[in-house]
DNA sequence: CAAAAAATTGACACCGTGTAAAGTTGACAT
DNA sequence: ATGTCAACTTTACACGGTGTCAATTTTTTG
């Protein structure tokens, strides 16, 4: 415990944090962040036996320290599909800009290395849990349109939701968050709901 | 003229084009490729400067052997917005698979190669003209909802139908192609239409 | 104070990209 | 047949980034 909260270790952690914030990506070297924290390369190593664990720690301190899944549970406590939804997408796709230059260096990470590969996966299922809950809402109101199955709405939900998506539309195309967030509840619902023309 | 489509250059081609598809990504190095030319590592540097240029080639290269520009203008001979959606949806989302590897390999380097991304940036501008023109037809016909503008109309087109959308529902998710493409032209339509109830 | 833990220093191996230079081979032009 | 030109080979090396290793110093703490 006091081995693995160290001082040092946390410092790391929150230099890494920032260097990716100001710029997302693979361009942060192990040296950058070493001199950041004021400590030596190998230091680092000391710490973190591997760039991929490292960046993989970093994003469990930053779900841990900005709370995700709390934020996340909280959307269940609303009672229709579409205030699920929405609690959800607000949620999330606030949330998506605070992780954004981490999760874009682990994404990165994700094509060559295992480890950062499952970090991602496991992080992203909770995102899944969370359209999963949303649609078994909808489902339950009988509004959940009869061209999909639960899966695929899941699914669809999923891609709708996921941090590339909300690059491009954001990073890109330079939507602003607000639009983001309202276009996304839209989407997602006229994607979601039977449209009885 | 006849250096630039000399036997061996193409043959270089070919290769990077082939592996790429075996092992989407950013995985295969100069040297497999070279090795799959049958000519030494050097050789392949005395046809292209650097692994940026090989995959704009190659990309290139797939675009004119595919002769994209001719299927996607196909899309344009429909006469109502809805009929245009479908064909370019058909002719676009039937593309990504067949150009999946080179892309992926691109993206990849899109964040470190400026000359990737250029060239990748590019490309998908050529989707994102054909995003405009079903739009334009949507709006013709009066169709179009009122919650987006065209821009952002064409935005949300165009992020729907993006490679990497493709890639998290068709690979990572498992749909068929036959899934994909049938589920995006009811998003698109949902996310485009106005939905009166 | 002594032992243990944390960090430093400097050197090095490995990989993949890219550069450089000298040498080989074959075509073909006169 | 000779010379020359282009394509290609071979060998060697520089560079940057990751990761390893070992010897040493600093800091902490029983």
């Amino acid at each position: 415990m006091s081995r693995k909260n160290s001082e040092t270790r946390k410092r790391i952690l929150e230099c890494t944090w920032k260097l990716l914030e100001d710029e997302p990506g693979s361009a942060t070297r192990m040296s950058d962040i070493a001199k950041a924290a004021g400590i030596s390369r190998q230091a680092v190593y000391l710490h973190f036996p591997t760039r991929a664990e490292l960046l993989v720690a970093t994003t469990r301190h930053l779900d841990e320290v900005k709370d995700v899944d709390s934020r996340l549970a909280k959307s269940r406590a609303a009672a229709t599909g579409e205030e699920r939804l929405e609690a959800f997408i607000e949620a999330w796709g606030n949330y998506i800009p605070e992780i954004y230059g981490v999760a874009k260096a682990l994404l990165a990470m994700k094509d060559t290395d295992e480890e950062a590969a499952a970090a991602w996966a496991d992080r992203m299922q909770a995102v899944r849990h969370g359209c999963g809950a949303v649609v078994k809402a909808f489902r339950k109101d009988g509004h959940l349109t009869k061209n999909l199955t639960s899966q695929q709405s899941i699914e669809a939900l999923w891609a709708l939701l996921s941090v590339r998506h909300w690059e491009q539309l954001v990073v890109e195309c330079g939507w602003s968050q607000k639009q983001y967030i309202k276009h996304m509840n839209r989407m997602a619902q006229a994607m979601l709901v039977e449209c009885e023309q």
